[in-house]
DNA sequence: CAAAATATGATATATTATAACATTCGGAGT
DNA sequence: ACTCCGAATGTTATAATATATCATATTTTG
């Protein structure tokens, strides 16, 4: 388990941090198929194999995967996929709030906590792609503000924040 | 001349705020044309006439234009545009801040700024298409400190909010 | 003017996403 | 068990968005 420099309090607002290159990530793939039997199981709704599998593969590291990657992994072991069967999986696990659109990229990303309700925040690496998410209550806050001013009726908020995350920049790291 | 609610210090936050139906939008894009001269002179770099029509395209609504729909228009005055022509004319409007990419819709939009260096900050009517622009400094800074926080380099920055602007919140509109 | 850089034309193709219809499969009701 | 129904997946085709590459034209510079 990897220790953060924040607290608690804060830390709650940071879903998924950027985690070392070492991390056990087995587990956490095991926690989100745990997460996202749980949250089906309250929907009602059927998490067959196929999508667990692609949410398995969405999962195959804390990078967004693009939709054709998904595809290729995909038809290693169902040779019978084809690029609706990646959509409509990914569609299904986006609806239950499992997966996340990162808009500027075209791609996708497990999501850390599906149990709590959450607009999309993401810090995105430029260098080793990695991606932490956020539910930054200031940013909310800081967002609602401006709406509220301007009479805007928020529905759905999209922050995709791009740069170098800490690993990167100790490394001084200057891919692209 | 539209007047807002707010006082000039916020204002100056929204760069460009929803508009009326029956504003002056000629003026807009007489503004826009302006800026752009003048950036591109400040830039020693050459607003040509295709990209003066572009940009003059881009602007023929505050609502976002997506690449083909650019094209079809182009393709009215110049008949030899080709996809190449619109996108090379995008980069470079984007390059020098004349226009914004909206991730989520693959669409772009003018620039109510060019001079001032900004991310940016989109609310967006799922009803009426229409887009406001802001640099609200309170976004910027709950996400600098959140940024900070983590050690992380912020480069560049998207947010869109997606929900209901003013004018369609009291129409009641519910289009989509 | 000649060379070099910039801008645009032209053709082809890559990448991302959806439409439309067919088939399979598992339960609900008989 | 049989039939119907609806959900899930298979299958084929195509739409929508974006880029690569090379050719030509135009402008700038020495
Ligand atoms: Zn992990
Ligand atoms: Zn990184
Ligand atoms: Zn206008
Ligand atoms: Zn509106």
């Amino acid at each position: 388990m990897e220790k953060s420099t924040q607290g608690a309090a804060n830390d709650a607002q940071v879903i998924a941090p950027f985690r070392s290159h070492a991390h056990d990530h087995g587990q956490c793939v095991v926690e989100a198929i745990a997460a996202a039997e749980s949250r089906c199981e309250k929907d009602g709704s059927s998490f067959t194999p196929l999508r667990r599998q692609v949410l398995e593969l969405v999962w195959s590291s804390h990078e967004p995967v693009g939709a054709y990657e998904l595809l290729e992994k995909l038809r290693r072991s169902r040779r019978k996929a084809a690029p609706p069967t990646v959509y409509r999986a990914l569609d299904f696990l986006m609806e239950h709030g499992l997966i996340h659109r990162i808009e500027s990229l075209n791609a996708y990303v497990g999501c850390g906590d599906p149990e709590r309700r959450h607009g999309g925040q993401f810090l995105i690496c430029r260098d080793c792609q990695s991606v932490a998410e956020l539910d930054d209550s200031a940013i909310d806050k800081a967002v609602a503000r401006r709406a509220d001013a301007l009479g805007f009726d928020v529905q759905q908020q999209t922050v995709e924040i791009i740069g170098q995350c800490a690993n990167c920049v100790s490394r001084g790291r200057n891919d692209r």
